[in-house]
DNA sequence: TTGGGTGCAAACTATTTGCATTCGA
DNA sequence: TCGAATGCAAATAGTTTGCACCCAA
């Protein structure tokens, strides 16, 4: 797989060849979502890609949204990013990557993985085995 | 501050001194909390919480529940860990540590800080200040 | 045509909040 | 006593689900 998976300025065409490689059926507002949410490098919550997307015109709902994004992380063309317990993020860089998380603004931003590094990663509890490891700096941005 | 914050054993006298000595005032359910809470190094959700406390006598409420946990972590008695976006997790391992999170089985394990080593720790963005740098291990369980 | 996809609303769950009552100092 | 703490229920918000309808293949 060819990481990251980025829609800039694609033909609709392209846009279904992208979904269709990932097995994804396109559909009307599957195209729409993967629009908004691929067509660049970003954190979105699902309300917040639901108002873009209907940002014209109301064409998809919010269940639909919340199905389309869980569908696409499924298929591996975003990723989730939990670090705020109020919602969950969708992340259009599906690139093995970490984040800064600045907890006063409430934005993500990435940290290419290559800039940290993790020494002396203990074993992991009863043969369990090694997912994804992700490292998340939580950040202030207040003059305070 | 002393880590960690443990109260193995402890009469009912010591909690009160250590809540009193946090600022919080001991009340019948702070000390219940604190209790289950404090007795070992473990990650409870509230809702886990509530059913410790109230497994012999329903003395606490939900809300009561969520809001002691809530004061106690802004006290540093505990810390908040988020790792599934259905629920929080608290921590009375209060030391600065990371975690191994089983995603199979819903189960946090500790690392202790000392285990892991991270370099190259790239700038903030905008002249944040970094408050907390927390790696999430996350494993399977699953014989699959 | 026809099974998967969608919209809608209702259900759900974790968490928060308002307010009257109770309790600790 | 008296303000802080609690309980309860209702409110909130994010997310999921059930089902009738619709559309892509």
């Amino acid at each position: 797989m060819i990481y990251p998976i980025l829609l800039e300025k694609s033909s609709r065409k392209d846009v279904v060849n992208l979904l269709a490689e990932h097995g994804i059926t396109p559909t009307q507002q599957r195209i729409l979502i993967a629009q908004e949410m691929l067509s660049r490098h970003q954190h979105l919550s699902a309300d917040q890609v639901l108002q873009r997307v209907n940002a014209q015109s109301n064409t998809v709902s919010k269940a639909t949204v919340y199905n389309t994004l869980g569908l696409f992380t499924e298929k591996g063309l975003i990723k989730v990013v939990i670090v705020d317990p109020s919602k969950v993020f969708y992340d259009s860089n599906t690139a093995d990557h970490h984040h800064f998380y600045d907890v006063d603004s409430g934005t993500l931003h990435d940290i290419a993985s290559d800039n940290l590094a993790i020494q002396q990663m203990p074993e992991p509890p009863d043969n369990a085995k090694i997912k994804h490891v992700e490292v998340i700096v939580r950040v202030t941005s207040k003059a305070s």
